[in-house]
DNA sequence: ACTACTGTGGATCGTGAATC
DNA sequence: GATTCACGATCCACAGTAGT
């Protein structure tokens, strides 16, 4: 399936110029003499992010564009006993079927009219990443599937794997070493640079597939699906069907399947026990994390000893912190463990370790390094919890909780804190600050004198407004104070960028004692808020919380008034709007925004020949328009191209407006 | 019981700054 | 000018705690 979608030449000259114009201006108005309007630049900027997906070449983030996933791909709940493994049994209908969990990057395919269109990763479970063009140079992944009797929009869900021995092969040409095959394949994937892909052989193993609107066209069977696949070129489903009149035989599948993981080359991480009907599935549903119709066994025999070398201690934005176990490095499990967390001094103080005393790891779920035990206890050696952060120096405090000690450091200043915060607001779940990582965060927590959110944007203000009055001079202060002049720079520039932010993630930003995204999207939401409302965010809130919402019971009440009343952070809300942040509104935008194509939700289908499907795509949507995959009652528009599909059909039968080519000519010329 | 949030592990890749 | 390496972002995962 190696077969690239190649740009034409106009838009390849199009793309090169409106990078050129951006990177022109992006150094001008660092150099100090801006050359172009801020509306022009972000007119360009969407111009060619519609263009290209993303604008990576320009700025430095590695970034796919984000898809959102039409059923949330959750994870699946673990069981490490064979009772608790059973229980879920009785609840999942008539049959249940037996299979093996294997250990790979998720991931799902939609095929439209038998053709692959494309791929993205499960992501956060709500949002994947579009990996369309890495999959399409793994040859093992069907291109085109037959199409009798199945739906026009095919989705299926799989595990992306290698096998072990072509991870040994590849270890064995070449002097770099892989430690296991799913790092491997999560990498690969990955890759800007599509020409290595291919090599490494990795392919899907299903283990789901539905059609949005039409799953009735599909099998009742998740069974009969899995089967399904297997003639559309996928590998052989290894799954058992159990009828589950007898508990014996779901044991004896999951023995059956634990041995078959046993030095398969394939690696399998558990066995997965789901629901065989999907309609008893569908009533199931999911809960927010997980999946109700499926459980996973996991077995838990990785275990191995090593030596305790010392214990750190590391601080969180809150100022909790977590005692860190520094270990002899031991291989375990295809993985390296030099490093275990301790939790708590509760949880430190119960395994009663010490410098030098042997331990015994484990990696739960294969994967997090536990220390379970230690081999030669000695109480009178027992490390005992420091009562100062050691690297501020600031005596602790202890909250104790249903006898679990935790320690705080209530310095302000404390610089680890405050570099672990900084981190926290740039993460890509709150403003997305690009450029401000570990490392940057922890300059900027040692280097300068930010404290607070709001210092980090008078600081960007400050050397914007510096580098535009003084560039060398600044840039001289710069070099003296950080690492890497550019990195600050382009620092700047991302914070400027992230004023914008939707509401929710500001909310989050502001660090409002237990109000992350989740809340703060209900918040933005409930209050409307709009891009001028940080001025006076603090009186709002507590508007709100006087009326009471779902969501916040006494202990975040008290806790967001307790907030709200300090008038350090009425100053904080009030800095930030004169430091020029406003947030986006998160109801409001496609309204305020009024674009040409806001409300039209099409399909296309056929060949364009104005352009591939996906850039066409891109230049309506960034009109304002929203490409859907099939014809639902959601569409409103089909737009017709060569050799029309079934969806032509369809979209007659429902009365949507039809429009051809030269509708598209039009609202693009 | 369910949910949100915080904190922890290892591994990969692309990018670009630092270094030779 | 070429090469090395640190950083940033992302993938996978689980545990503990507290709130609703």
């Amino acid at each position: 399936m190696v077969e690239r979608g190649n740009m034409d030449q106009q838009t390849k000259n199009l793309t090169e110029s409106l990078k050129k114009q951006i990177k022109a201006a992006q150094r001008a108005y660092y150099d100090g003499n801006p050359i172009m309007a801020d509306d022009k630049y972000d007119a360009i900027e969407q111009q060619l992010v519609s263009l290209v997906g993303d604008t990576d070449s320009v700025g430095t983030s590695v970034m796919f564009a984000k898809v959102e996933h039409k059923v949330p791909m959750l994870s699946i709940e673990n069981e490490y006993s064979e009772e608790d493994f059973l229980h879920h049994a009785s609840e999942y209908g008539e049959f249940v079927d037996v299979e093996p969990k294997r250990d790979g990057i998720s991931c799902e395919l939609v095929y439209e009219n038998g053709f692959f269109q494309s791929a993205e990763t499960r992501g956060d479970g709500h949002f994947g990443e579009d990996i369309t063009a890495q999959i399409k140079e793994c040859s093992a992944i069907p291109y085109k599937i037959s199409t009798k009797n199945i739906p026009d929009e095919l989705r299926i869900r799989g595990e992306l794997v290698m096998r072990n021995s072509d991870l040994e092969k590849l270890n064995a040409q070449g002097e770099k070493q892989f430690a296991n095959t799913r790092n491997l394949v999560a990498g690969t994937i990955k890759q800007k640079n599509l020409s290595n892909i291919s090599s490494r052989n990795i392919f899907l193993i299903p283990w789901d597939m539905y059609a949005v609107g039409e799953d009735n066209l599909l099998p009742e069977s998740n069974f009969d699906r899995m089967k399904l696949t297997e003639e559309m070129g996928f590998p052989r489903y290894e799954g058992i069907k159990v009828h589950l009149k007898n508990p014996n035989a779901i044991l004896d599948a999951l023995h059956t399947i634990l041995a078959q993981n046993e030095g398969n080359d394939i690696t399998s991480d558990g066995v997965v026990l789901k629901a065989d009907s999907i309609s008893r599935r569908n009533e199931l549903g999911f809960a927010t994390k997980y999946t109700r119709f499926q459980h996973c066994f996991k077995p838990q025999h990785l275990e191995s000893e090593t030596t305790l070398i010392d214990v750190e201690y590391g601080i969180g934005r809150t100022g909790k912190i977590t005692p860190v176990a520094i270990l002899e490095p031991v291989a375990l499990g295809g993985a390296v463990i030099s490093r275990a967390t301790l939790c708590n001094e509760t949880y430190m103080n119960a395994l009663g370790i010490y410098t030098g005393c042997k331990v015994q790891i484990l990696r739960s779920g294969n994967t997090i390094p536990q220390i379970v035990g230690v081999v030669n206890k000695d109480s009178n050696r027992a490390i005992k919890f420091p009562t100062v952060f050691p690297s501020c120096g600031t005596e602790l405090r202890i909250e104790q909780k249903d006898q679990v000690a935790q320690h705080f450091c209530p310095n302000e200043f404390c610089s680890d804190k405050i570099a672990q915060r900084l981190e926290y607001i740039g993460s890509r779940k709150i403003l997305e600050i690009d450029n401000l990582g570990v490392e940057t965060a922890n300059e900027l927590a040692y280097n300068s004198k930010i404290v607070k959110v709001d210092d980090l944007f008078q600081f960007g203000n400050q050397i914007a407004y510096d580098l535009k009055t003084n560039p060398v001079k600044t840039k001289q202060e710069l070099k003296e104070n950080y690492r890497s002049v550019k990195n600050i720079i382009k620092l700047v520039y991302s914070l400027e960028d992230a004023k914008t932010r939707d509401w929710d993630r500001w909310i989050a930003a502001l660090e409002i004692p237990m109000i992350g995204v989740d809340l703060g999207k209900d918040i933005a939401k409930i209050l409307s808020l709009g891009p001028d409302d940080m001025k006076d965010f603090p009186n709002k809130l507590l508007d709100l919380i006087q009326q009471g919402m779902d969501g916040i019971g006494p202990e975040k009440s008290s806790a967001i008034v307790e907030w709200v009343k300090n008038p350090e952070n009425k100053g904080l809300c009030f800095m930030l709007y004169g430091y020029g942040v406003r947030p986006t509104s998160l109801v409001k935008r496609s309204n305020t925004m009024g674009q040409k194509l806001d409300g039209i939700s099409y399909v296309i289908t056929g060949t364009l020949s104005i352009g591939t499907r996906k850039e066409v795509e891109a230049k309506l949507n960034a009109l304002g328009a929203t490409a859907l995959s099939s014809v639902t009652n959601a569409c409103n528009l089909l737009i017709v191209g060569e050799d029309p599909g079934s969806k032509l059909e369809k979209a007659e039968k429902k009365g949507i407006k039809i429009v051809g080519e030269d509708w598209v000519r039009e609202v693009l010329a």
